[in-house]
DNA sequence: TAGTGGTCTAGACCACTAC
DNA sequence: TAGTGGTCTAGACCACTAA
């Protein structure tokens, strides 16, 4: 972290983490930090607005900052994550078998998108299992206008890994629908489902910093093997 | 609002709601926004970072900040928001029945929630209903430590704005999974679910903002009526 | 080069909490 | 009353974008 701030979430939050801050304690006060860290008041609540958001901490005015009680170590809903990343983060073990990579037009029809001509994409349908256990099966429409090219390798690596940070993509934000729907036959035969069940479909838009639509993906879940956990802030809808 | 940057946000938040600045174009700079608002520009951005969180504009170094087309007028997942709000909110005409208000424990068990002992609550069970169709079975365990009672006038009304306006509580976060499961046969009943449906189920654990733990929720979701949008901006996990 | 947003500062005043 | 977080200011320097 180059920003001052950043790197004081990363301290702080590293310190909830392992307790140094215990839960249900107070942060050091505001004016505190500032000068533990050497900095102006304001530089430090940019750090706490962060973790505030992310669920580390509850500021109560006239009182201070109470460290939460989170278990957050789960799938977010919220945030762009790919599946690599969680996996990681998840200290899963799993595998990851490609079954397509060809090109194809983005099926528009499946986002509700609106748009005067076809989008010639690079299609990569992968089945993600645990255990040999299917588990989710993704498919990425990545656009040609922005990816030329996908190989093999990447594909079963991860997408998101090369564009970040082989191709310096920014990858900035996405649009994202959960919905419950009957599978087709192929899809039910991947994921090993019985008759009659039901999957779970996430389908986004992803966009880059400079708002440029590069990527529809549709994540065909195991009714099961789904759970999706939101860290949520109040908000007032006007 | 009270606050500058809370009433700034809230006007260009309109001004983008009514097309007075059009998608894809850009804001006045934060510069001219000063100026324009007669404040300062740390203020301005403060304003902008609502906006930019709520998805509104993005936000592009050494550019400016892009007017983003957001089709954001469904359900969303992320947020705490009550039946009653989305309702107006969407326009929809639905009707709530009331069918049951007892004293319970929480069943703790089904929220994943560990505590030494029961937590005595108001259960409120109510079926939401769109043209006579059953949506969604909601229901609530409002702990008795922090609201002592509950009406059957206000459970048919909401229990959101009874909180807020009549209690004066100040609901602040939330944490929420999502699953798919197989109904009870009351439920199937209820929700006029065919055999072999599965539903979906919302559970959350809400807070005030003193971190009182106030209210457990299930929200039981007819599949095919089940759709949630998110507006993510991607995050990296560490 | 001029204009943009990103970061940071050192102060100020306020409302709220606790004693 | 002292301490807390909430808001706001008027500056400053930087990195980036565009012409």
């Amino acid at each position: 972290m180059r920003n001052k701030f950043g790197a004081i979430y990363h301290d702080l939050a590293n310190k909830i983490i392992h307790h140094i801050y215990p839960v249900g304690t107070y942060l050091p006060s505001e004016t505190q930090l500032a000068e533990l860290y050497g900095t102006s008041r304001e530089t430090i609540r940019k750090a706490l607005a962060e973790l505030l958001t992310n669920g580390f901490i509850q500021k109560i005015r006239g009182k201070g900052s109470v460290v939460l009680n989170l278990q957050r170590f789960n799938f977010p809903v919220s945030g762009i994550t790919s599946y690599k990343e969680l996996n990681n983060s998840l200290h899963m073990h799993s595998k990851t078998e490609v079954l397509c990579i060809e090109d194809q037009h983005v099926p528009l029809e499946n986002f509700d998108y609106q748009s005067g001509q076809n989008l010639p994409a690079t299609f990569v349908e992968r089945l993600r299992t645990i255990d040999d256990n299917p588990i989710v099966l993704d498919r990425d429409y990545v656009l040609k206008s922005v990816v030329p090219n996908i190989s093999h390798a990447v594909a079963a690596d991860s997408l998101y890994n090369y564009f970040e940070n082989k191709l310096g993509l920014i990858i900035s934000y996405a649009t994202k629908t959960i919905t419950v729907e009957h599978p087709s036959k192929e899809v039910a035969r991947l994921l090993a489902l019985g008759d009659h069940q039901d999957v779970v479909v996430v389908r986004s838009q992803n966009y880059l910093e400079d708002t440029t639509l590069f990527e529809f993906t549709e994540s065909i879940h195991r009714p099961d093997k789904f759970n999706f956990v939101d860290f949520a802030r109040r908000q007032k809808i006007n």
